[in-house]
DNA sequence: TCGACATTTCGATAATTGGCGAATTGTGAG
DNA sequence: CTCACAATTCGCCAATTATCGAAATGTCGA
């Protein structure tokens, strides 16, 4: 039950869903680039994650200094994680939201320089 | 995304979740039911209700004095929410928690002369 | 080693939310 | 009509939580 609502409760908040979205439409992505796809302090973006990562919504990476997350939707992962993963994206796939927050971060992603992190 | 939101809202609270699963072990409850089964007060479960009821996971049946409640899951049910409910029941039905719900439910309904409402 | 940068942790604050009791509404029984 | 009762609405308070900025941690490059 308590991972249950761990991870109901992660799900509760606009922006933990959208960062979902944006690391599904990515597969992976490091902390700066959803700080700038975001309106939000790094504080406030890494707290995001670390609940995400709490309920086994999310996985992580380190690499040199950056840590990248990814969804937990993978070998190993609980079946329940995954069929709330699958549920999301299927119910909010299209969202108008979603779908602004998808080419905001290509933008991102494709800049000749990247402005989130110094270079990555 | 307002929906969504809505229903992940109403999904990140215990008790809840314990009302959902309850209305899956029964079918239809009244209030006064679930206000025995759940040590709150009346104003509380029917808010509750209301949250649920406006994620769009519950439709009510009025019945004279009385309020029934049950899971949207039949005919005409948007198919997302059907999803989240397949999808919580899948989950937690075998959790202690939800099981002791269950039993004291069966207590409430089956007593000779219910507790709950005057009759019922 | 030192400085720059990515990320996290911590502490404080504002907003949201769960909970209750009191008052209100609606309904049926007498 | 009046009373009792189921349920909801409202106003308030306590607890939780989203957010931020400042400080701490860890890592790379010079």
């Amino acid at each position: 039950m308590l991972q249950f609502m761990n991870l109901t409760k992660a799900l509760s908040d606009e922006n933990r869903v959208r960062i979902l979205m944006a690391l599904h439409a990515r597969e992976e992505l490091c902390v700066c680039h959803l700080n700038e796809l975001f309106a939000l302090a790094p504080s406030t973006v890494s707290k995001h994650l670390f609940l995400l990562k709490n309920a086994q919504l999310l996985v992580a990476r380190k690499d040199g200094r950056w840590m990248y997350y990814r969804l937990n939707n993978g070998e190993g992962a609980p079946g329940f994680v995954v069929a709330a993963l699958d549920w999301i994206v299927k119910t909010i796939s299209d969202d108008p939201v979603i779908r602004a927050d998808r080419e905001r971060l290509e933008q991102i992603l494709s800049a000749p320089v990247p402005a989130a992190c110094a270079r990555n």
